[in-house]
RNA sequence: GGCGGCGUAGCUCAGCUGGUCAGAGCGGGGAUCUCAUAAGUCCCAGGUCGGAGGUUCGAGUCCUCCCGCCGCCA
């Protein structure tokens, strides 16, 4: 079973792994929902809320708004072109236990294009949430000896402190739990009644009452003693046939406008996600059961109070209410005027068939537009195998960033797994990208030429950056890859945006090597110093273009950085994407007291013997003669600079 | 079983509309430097492009079969 969006083993659901009722027989999937209190949306704790007004980002407070931006290619998706504002929904998050990387991955993602989108200027509503509702959830608190609102209220504050952790910055929180939202699928389903979508129907099939859930003919097994395969392959008990009356969802209706829908290149992404879907519906929509009569709790059907309505119909329309201000009445018509229809929906690639074809369905008949785009994210894996608790292999987000930063985290799954496709996190290997990209190459980068900036010119920027000459191939560089990176945002390709960006770091390094102002700065001539001053100012240029076109990755850092080049808070949470291009750095600006921006990561000193007790089993330990010889090298310097500083003047404190 | 996707250096990937008989990053090895975060820079090694056939002057790239992995559907 998938770990992504679900780590729990088969038939958990997290809009996910479970089957959805159909008309067809041997389809059926069991959920409980807690009717609770009301209760109010979370909202992201940065922002403050005047009363009456919805909530901003605080990325856009004191900016200003931007029409147009001159790194934008034309046509990138969620560009000028398109509408002014953004709309990014990540899954809504089946909190039956803590979040696992399989939830912060697309949270993550949904976060970095959200940043990017603000950068642009765009009204953006970044909508993330818990669907609360299931017979799992109910087990899940019956076993913690808890109400199941007491262990949604649990989790839901694991999943915002994690959150937090790693800085996402959501603009809506909703709960499937809130009466807002039970209002809106009240009106979303009547809308739907009244087309004539909505009819009476009888599911019948083979039922588990330890599961709680119908089973495929095929899927059931033969018990002892008998011929005919009637028996739960779970708990090898047989299963009862049942028939009950169920509300169905005149899905059918909407082939013809699905399969369209599906046609396009834009709605459904990566490619190789539609043609699962397009086999689908060539095989015939299928009508969806969206109630059950057996579940006391859940949101009543109206006009069947005996049932309750299904949990992905009702979980499906958290996207729009969530969308809805506090102090906007809670009806479909109003949702178009809040930031729908989504530009896209961020997604597992197992739960692609809700989302681009019953949510379609749904959105068709209850009179609204669909989303722009639903992008199906891969997999990921743990050192090469699938996670999951019952197979041993997890991902612990909350350690991860707790040990290694919310900045590492962010970077090495943005970077190093290409969203779309399936990717492995192996910890060894993380420290070791993260560590090259951000300690050696930039931040090492940064601190060299500060510290340079800082002997030479106490720290004050001697030109403007601006006026070195347009042909410098560290500007031209910069030229190149943050307009590059600004189109791979656009098209959620976060590794080739960091890529771009980190391109102009390495080229930094480089130039400075070539040029070595360290060497002219002490001994050259005028010229040659005022060569090698300019030297400084393009790469502490080069350097604050790359914090700018990596903020939505790894705000962090990019904070950090802008903090060291010597700007205020207010100036960084004041950036625009427009500042990604050449030419901020001013001469007279002063930069601050040079300090790393990002610590290398360590293993853990547990962890690190953990594995080399592991390595040793496989091979025996061995240092690298890489890594001896650096050793060396350090004892030696660290004797060299003991005698060079007993022969050096005193020197005077800053 | 049907359909679809994938298999390229130790790892992660590009190339994949046929033509320097394969590249990048990370890791590894060597050299060098000391402005700097045990960093930087330069150089090098690593490849049956899953296997076997075929088409072609020429195939990682096109076709067939087989093997393995993943996803969807029954």
């Amino acid at each position: 079973m998938s770990p992504v969006a679900c780590a729990s083993s088969a038939g958990s659901r997290c809009l996910a792994a479970s089957r959805i009722l159909r008309a067809a027989a041997g389809r059926c999937v069991p959920f409980q929902h807690s009717v609770v209190p009301p209760r109010p949306a979370l909202w992201a704790p940065a922002v403050a809320v005047a009363a009456g007004q919805p909530a901003e980002p605080s990325g856009l407070r004191g900016g200003s708004l931007r029409t147009h931006c001159s790194s934008c290619p034309p046509g990138a998706a969620g560009s000028h072109q398109q509408q002014d504002y953004f709309t990014i929904t990540t899954p809504l998050y089946y909190v039956n236990a803590a979040p696992h990387m399989g939830s912060a991955y697309p949270t993550i993602a949904a976060d970095v294009a959200s940043r990017f989108q603000r950068l642009l200027g765009k009204r953006v509503r970044f909508l993330t949430g818990t669907d609360e509702h299931g017979e799992k959830i109910a087990a899940a608190a019956e076993k913690r000896g808890m109400t199941p609102q007491a262990h949604c209220d649990d989790i839901v504050a694991q999943y915002t402190d994690l959150w937090g952790k790693l800085d996402i910055r959501f603009d809506r929180f909703v709960r499937t739990t809130e009466s807002r939202h039970a209002a809106l699928v009240v009106d979303v389903l009547g809308r739907c009644w009244e087309r004539g979508d909505i009819y009476a129907a009888d599911y019948e099939g083979w039922y588990c009452v330890d599961c709680e859930e119908f089973k495929d003919e095929k899927e059931m097994v033969a018990l002892d003693g008998e011929a005919q395969p009637r028996g739960c392959p779970t708990h090898r008990k047989p299963c009862q046939h049942r028939k009950e009356a169920n509300y169905f969802f005149r899905l059918s209706k909407y082939s013809k406008e699905i399969e369209e829908l599906l046609s396009r290149d834009d709605f459904v992404q990566p490619a190789s996600r539609r043609n699962e879907l397009m086999s689908y519906v060539r095989e015939g929509l299928r009508d969806f059961s969206i109630s059950r009569a057996a579940v006391d709790w859940g949101i009543r059907v109206p006009q069947d109070p005996k049932h309750t309505v299904y949990v992905w119909f009702d979980a499906l329309i958290g996207y729009l209410s969530g969308l809805l201000p506090e102090d906007v009445a809670p009806a479909t018509s109003a949702v178009p005027a809040h930031g729908w229809p989504a530009s896209v929906h961020v997604i597992g690639k197992d739960i692609l068939r809700f989302h681009a074809i019953y949510w379609p369905g749904m959105l068709l008949s209850a009179g609204l537009p669909v989303p722009q785009k639903v992008y199906g994210h891969g997999f990921l894996t743990k050192d090469g195998l699938k996670m999951g608790k019952a197979l041993g292999n997890t991902l612990d987000p909350q350690a991860l960033v707790s040990t290694y930063g919310s900045d590492a985290v962010r970077l090495y799954f943005m970077k190093e797994i290409i969203f779309g496709q399936d990717g492995d996190f192996s910890e060894g290997r993380f420290r070791d990208v993260v560590n090259a990209a951000l300690a050696n190459n930039l931040g090492n980068g940064l601190n060299r030429t500060l510290n340079l900036l800082a002997k030479f010119h106490d720290s004050a920027v001697p030109l403007d950056s601006a006026s070195l000459p347009a042909d410098l191939p560290l500007r031209q560089l910069a030229a190149e890859k943050l307009p590059a990176a600004a189109a791979a945002y656009g098209s959620l390709s976060f590794h080739e945006a960091a890529e771009a960006v980190l391109a102009l770091a390495s080229r930094s390094n480089q130039y400075l090597e070539e040029t070595q102002p360290w060497t002219k700065l002490k001994k050259g001539t005028d010229e040659e110093k005022a060569e090698a001053a300019a030297v400084l100012v393009a790469v502490l240029e080069a350097v604050r273009c790359v914090a700018v076109g990596l903020a939505p990755l790894t705000p962090g850092l990019s904070r950090r950085i802008y903090a060291q080049l010597g700007y205020s808070d207010a100036q960084f949470e004041a950036i625009t994407w427009a500042d990604s291009a050449w030419g901020g750095l001013q001469a007279g600006h002063r930069t601050a007291e040079p300090a790393p921006v990002f610590v290398r990561l360590e293993a853990p000193e547990d962890a690190a013997a953990a594995a080399a007790a592991a390595a040793a089993k496989a091979a025996p330990p061995q240092p690298s003669k890489k890594q001896l010889a650096k050793q060396k090298k350090a004892e030696q310097k660290a004797k060299q600079a003991a005698e060079a500083e007993a022969a050096a003047a005193p020197v005077t404190a800053p």
